[in-house]
DNA sequence: AAGAAGTTTTCCACTTCATGGAAAAGTACG
DNA sequence: CGTACTTTTCCATGAAGTGGAAAACTTCTT
């Protein structure tokens, strides 16, 4: 049906691989994909020659540096495509829109269009900030079991960014199911103290890629529809998610 | 030889794309690899499938936004290796130790070990700056052909961050022909004044994928024997290169 | 220190699965 | 509307990947 099985193979031993943190040995691996332990191997052989993986003293095997060029490209390309999808946000809302992904453990910009209204959001892409403070780390987040959530925030903390920041793992926890059930998360205050912001999904089939959102000034940011603007923006985020992985499904070839 | 010829491929076709800034059709890439059509065609469906290629409306194709998440997951993983590298850096010069890489047209501070020492350089991994004003910036830039330079700076602009900051086009190609020929490049208060640096490169085989810096203030860099400072620095980077893609090469098996 | 239990790695006969040439379908250009 | 180009589909052929099981290592147990 769908391609090249050695291929197709491959890319699951990777993406198991990034599923398991980064690093694996065979059985586990083979425990996880269902693929016998010889087939793994040979492929792991075939993408360490390249770079694309790498193994640890201990035999084990972990995503190697030859991933990091081409995901760093590809973030890229995505920012660009991003761009008209963005300044539609911005259109509807009057507001700076903003597109993240999560990056190991931080919140990545990666593309951003600006409001016309004179007072509005600095530039941030690239910036790296901490999910727990940020609606777009929260639509994130929000994606993964809550034992997942647990381990990333005890790692970071929850550093208080403002008085209305999150800082109580119970909070954050109900907070996020509280997105899960919305299809929406905000930000009130709880990054920068006056900056409101509404965040939405990317999703890509079964998984949250990204979150797009705009921000701006408190004031005009509880001026609009809480929930009129949430579907509007989702429908935007679900044309953009379209076009990034348009799984095709013709009915019989 | 090595591995698995479709994957391999795969590999190359990825590759191969990433170089054409992200963005190629069919026939460019059969040009380019060797490789007849229909196995290009067949291998960039089972791509797209995954969403690691994406079809253009044109139908050209370019990078995935999969590719994203694995770049980051990756990005992480060289981060905790270089760890010790970067300390024994941190302990040949008793300055602190970045490692960063070039993503888009960017520099991102991927990694960090700080000196010991009361006056010392602020925490900034996950900051992003242009390349022309940081010594890791020209060693990365360094590896590219001049007219790529020319591109990415007309692209960016060179802004000036002090008033020793390149921001000439003739003196920046003149001070990546000396970073060539020298092997390590300084930036002396070019993005901060005050702060000097002294980069080394990170070499995958062909390519240089990475730098390595120490920075630190202008007084306490300048003491140190530069040539003698560049030349631990460039062992130690090596050693970190040869961890990072051990090219194995076995005589007979 | 020696054995046990668990890895990872190698090997090889089998046949599935990828191959690639060339023709068909679709697009852009004049 | 026809020409030139690119992408996509098709299918007989055999090269190339498969995977079970055994060998070589490592690490944990007693």
């Amino acid at each position: 049906m769908s391609g090249v099985q050695s291929v197709d193979r491959a890319l699951d031993v990777l993406e198991t691989l990034a599923e398991m943190g980064g690093e694996a040995g065979i059985s586990e691996l083979a425990s996880r994909t269902g693929l016998p332990y010889g087939t793994i191997h040979r492929l792991l052989r075939t993408l360490l020659a390249r770079g694309y993986v790498r193994q640890e003293s201990d035999r084990r095997y972990a995503l190697g540096g030859a991933l990091v060029r081409l995901g760093g490209v590809a973030e890229r390309m995505v920012a660009v495509w991003a761009q008209p999808y963005l300044a539609k946000m911005v259109e509807l809302s009057g507001e700076t829109a903003n597109l993240a992904v999560l990056e190991g453990d931080f919140i990545v910009y990666v593309a951003q269009v600006q409001s016309p209204r004179r007072l509005r959001m600095f530039a941030e892409v690239g910036r790296r900030v901490l999910p727990h403070s940020t609606a777009v780390g929260k639509i994130l987040l929000a994606d993964r079991p809550d034992r997942e959530v647990v381990a990333l925030i005890e790692r970071t903390g929850m550093p208080r960014r403002t008085a209305n920041t999150i800082v109580d793992h119970e909070a954050m926890l109900e907070a996020l199911s509280a997105v899960r059930a919305q299809g929406y998360a905000l930000d009130l205050g709880e990054e920068e103290l006056g900056v409101h912001c509404l965040a939405v999904p990317v999703h890509d089939g079964e998984r949250v890629v990204a979150a797009m959102s705009v921000s701006g000034p408190a004031e005009r940011i509880d001026a609009l529809d809480r929930e009129e603007l949430a579907r509007g923006l989702r429908k935007i985020a679900d044309d953009f998610a379209l076009e990034l992985a348009p799984r095709f499904s013709r009915p019989g070839g």
